[in-house]
DNA sequence: CCAGACGTTGTT
DNA sequence: GTCTGG
DNA sequence: CCAGACGTTGTT
DNA sequence: GTCTGG
């Protein structure tokens, strides 16, 4: 699963590593405590090509009633994102790469929920596996999102059953092509980043507030 | 036919 | 216990 | 994901 | 919007 991410790579970067233009910025700041029902940005089409742009983290489908939903949708599992009701149309024409330089999940030890960090090896920033919808209504318009789960990897068994998928850079721009709408095709994108690329350790629970949004989250336990 | 759901993880 | 908010 | 709320009427 | 359950 994937509940809390990191964003502190500049705007600068990001961009030039999903290679969009340095011109418009939307002068994002470093995060290290993402949560679920933020702003986030992905990179997604539009008419001139590829665009960062802000949504929010929780995808709201575009039948729906209301600006929300009753369930979450913070994450979609690889294994039905082609079936559900929520995620299908999104999945064929709607995907996005949301950046991120590292996330947090909770391993249970003997009862308790200890934090974890978890980067690249060589750090940097990488991209989830996402999709987004548009949800339009009384005058008002929802960009959300949601990011796509899988079973863990070999590197992160140790810590969890679940994972995000991480896509490589080297497919970047077919996961984004809303002409590719077979499902095999797409779903061979997911490829997760190979075990050796990923590194992780304990942490303090002081990222277990949302509130708390500074650099000691990512500190070592 | 209409009404109601549409999701994930973890635990029992 | 379960939902909402961040 | 975790933390925090979970309610009503009336008055400022 | 589309599927499932009654």
């Amino acid at each position: 699963m994937c509940g809390r991410f990191t964003l502190q790579t500049p705007e600068s970067q990001i961009r030039k590593a999903f290679h969009l233009p340095i011109g418009e910025q939307l002068g994002l700041t470093p995060r290290y405590n993402i949560a679920p029902s933020q702003d986030i940005p992905i990179i997604r089409n539009s008419d001139n090509g590829h665009e960062l742009t802000l949504v929010k983290w929780g995808l709201v489908p575009h039948w729906s009633k209301e600006p929300k939903t009753k369930y979450s949708t913070i994450n979609a599992r690889i294994e039905t994102v082609a079936e559900k009701p929520t995620y299908r149309t999104p999945f064929k024409s709607q995907r996005c790469l949301i950046p991120a330089d590292g996330f947090y999940e909770w391993k249970l030890v003997n009862g308790h929920k200890i934090p974890h960090y978890i980067r690249m090896h060589k750090g940097g920033v990488f991209a989830f596996a996402g999709i987004w919808d548009r949800w339009e209504g009384d005058g008002e318009t929802l960009d959300s999102c949601s990011i796509i789960v899988m079973p863990a990897n070999e590197a992160m068994k140790p810590i969890h059953e679940r994972m995000p998928a991480i896509i490589a850079p080297a497919h970047y721009d077919l996961w984004l092509d809303s002409r590719v709408t077979d499902k095999d095709e797409i779903l061979g994108y997911l490829n997760s980043a190979p075990s050796s690329q990923l590194k992780f350790y304990p942490i303090s629970p002081w990222v277990n507030s949302p509130q708390h949004k500074d650099e000691r989250c990512i500190q070592p336990a």
